[in-house]
DNA sequence: AGAACCATTCGACGGAGCCGAACGTTTACT
DNA sequence: AGTAAACGTTCGGCTCCGTCGAATGGTTCT
C-alpha cells in the first residue's frame, strides 16, 4: 500500500472512467476534461483500443462490450451469486418490490443482481451500483457481521458520510445498531440512503459464519408499515438461509 | 491505426486479461503466466487496485464489480437494448427457447442480453460472450445489412474460421447466403456454429437502414423442425420489426 | 476560398517505469 | 518446534519509453 504506482495505467483508467461516465467522446474533448495534452489523450485511446476494452466509430471513442464481459464472468464466479439463484425473482414476485444482492468490495457495498418486482419504485440500482457501507439495511446487515475493528477501520476510512437526515453518523450508535442487528438477524433502513425509502435486509453467511453478502427488499415508507415490514422481514431471512444452504452444497 | 501504442496500458490489461480467464491470481503465478518479472506484476497490481478495477483479498487478486459498472452503463446507451425492452421476454416465453439480444463491435458479434425461456438450452452465452460474424445466424443478419465492402473487409482481416463442418469457409457462399436474407428478411444457421443446434434470427435496421443488431433464437434441431422454424422466424422478424418503432420514437 | 477546428504524426528530451537483488513474511515439510 | 523453500514486498540505479510541442493533413464551417 506504499505510493508505488504507474502513472500510465492510473491515466488510461481516468480516460475509461470518463468514457463510462459520459458514453462516449472525441479526442479534444477528453483531454480538455481530463487536462491532459491532446496528442497524449490520442495515445493513449490507441492503445486502449488495440487491447479491446475501447473502440472507435467516426471518431468517437466508448467502452466496448468487453468490460461486460468481463463483470460477468466475474459476478459468475461469485458463489453468492449462483447461491441465490432464483431467490431473487421468487422475493420479487412475493413482495412487488425492488429486491437487490449486494456484497462488501473495497470498504463499500455493491449491488452485484437486481430483481424488480411488479410495483418496484425505479431506483437508481443497476449491477456495480456503489453506496456507503454505514447507510443502507445491506450494508449494516455486512458490517454487523464483520470483526469490530475491521469496521472501525472502514469507519476510519470511509468516515460517516451523511446521505439523508437520517443517516447514522455517530459511530457508537452504529455500533448499536449493529448489535440489534445480529440479535434480530435482519437490519432496517428508514430512508438513511434516500429520504421516503425503507429497506429490509438479511445477512448471507457461510458455513465459517463468514459474511459474503446480502439480500435486500426496498420499497416506499408509505406501502411498508409495521405489519407489512415484520412480513418482508421474514421473506428476507428465509431466504438468506436458502442461499446459506445452497452455498455450502455448492 | 499505426504501431503507435503504450506498453504499460498493453500490459496492464494483459494482467486482466489473465485475471477474467481464471477468476483470480497471486503475483508470482500470474508472473509466471504472462512471462513478466515478479516486481513488475507487483507494480502493476498495485496500480491496478488503485484505480478500483482490482482488488486484493488474502493475497488473491481479483477483478471488481467496476467492469459490471461500466459495462452496464455502456449497455444502458446501446439503444437498441433499451428499444428492445420487454421483447426479448416476450419472444422467450412465446418460444420456450433461448434468446438473445447480438450487435456488432470490432468485426465481432456480441451478445448483449439474454433471455432463457423454460425449455431453452444450456448454452454458454452470456453478455459479453463473443462470436465470429459469419458462423452464426445473428452475425450473418448483421452482414447481409452491411455494405459489401465492409464485409469484404471484415472477411479479410478476420477470415472465415471454421467452427463445425457446417461453417461457411467460401466468400461466395456467404455473399449468396446474405443475398437471400435480405430477400426473405430472416437468417437461418443449422449447426453452423454449434452442432445441432439450429438458430433463426432477424435484424434490427433504424430508419437510415443502418445495422444496429439482431435478435435470435436458439434451440436444438431435434426441437425445431420446418414448420417450427417457419413460426420462430414470423416471430423475430415481429419482434424486430417493433424494435425498429421503439428505436425511431426514443 | 479562407478560417477555424480537430485528429493524427513526428521526434527529441527527460523522467518514469523497469527489474535484479535484498529483505521480510508466510507456508510446507521434517 | 525448527528449518527450508516459496512467495510477497521494498529498494534504487539504469535505461528505455512515454511525453508533449509543433507540424501536418483532413474536415466543416462561414
Amino acid at each position: 500500500m506504499t505510493g508505488t504506482s504507474n502513472r500510465s495505467v492510473e491515466r488510461a483508467f481516468r480516460i475509461v472512467d470518463e468514457l463510462a461516465e459520459n458514453g462516449s467522446g472525441r479526442v479534444s474533448e477528453l483531454a480538455e476534461r481530463l487536462d491532459m495534452p491532446v496528442s497524449t489523450v490520442h495515445n493513449y485511446l490507441q492503445a486502449l483500443v488495440s487491447t479491446g476494452y475501447v473502440a472507435v466509430e467516426d471518431k468517437e471513442y466508448s467502452t466496448t462490450t468487453r468490460f461486460l464481459e468481463v463483470g460477468h464472468r466475474q459476478r459468475h464466479r461469485l458463489e453468492v451469486f449462483k447461491a441465490v439463484s432464483d431467490e431473487l425473482q421468487d422475493i420479487a414476485a412475493e413482495t412487488g418490490e425492488h429486491v437487490t444482492l449486494l456484497v462488501e468490495e473495497n470498504d463499500q457495498c455493491v449491488i452485484v443482481a437486481v430483481q424488480e418486482g411488479p410495483d418496484a419504485v425505479n431506483l437508481f440500482a443497476y449491477p456495480g451500483a456503489r453506496m456507503p457501507l454505514h447507510a443502507a439495511a445491506p450494508g449494516k446487515a455486512i458490517l454487523a457481521h464483520m470483526p469490530d475493528d475491521r469496521v472501525r477501520e472502514i469507519i476510519d476510512r470511509q468516515g460517516l458520510v451523511e446521505m439523508t437526515k437520517q443517516t447514522i453518523t455517530d459511530p457508537d450508535v452504529l455500533f448499536d445498531q449493529l448489535e440489534r442487528i445480529r440479535e434480530q438477524g435482519y437490519a432496517v433502513d428508514e430512508g438513511e440512503r434516500i429520504a421516503g425509502m425503507v429497506c429490509l435486509s438479511a445477512p448471507v453467511l457461510d458455513k465459517g459464519d463468514r459474511i459474503r453478502g446480502a439480500i435486500c427488499v426496498c420499497g416506499p415508507q408509505s406501502r411498508i408499515d409495521e405489519a407489512r415490514r415484520e412480513e418482508i422481514a421474514d421473506i428476507v431471512q428465509r431466504s438468506a438461509n436458502v442461499t446459506q444452504v445452497n452455498l455450502d452444497y455448492v
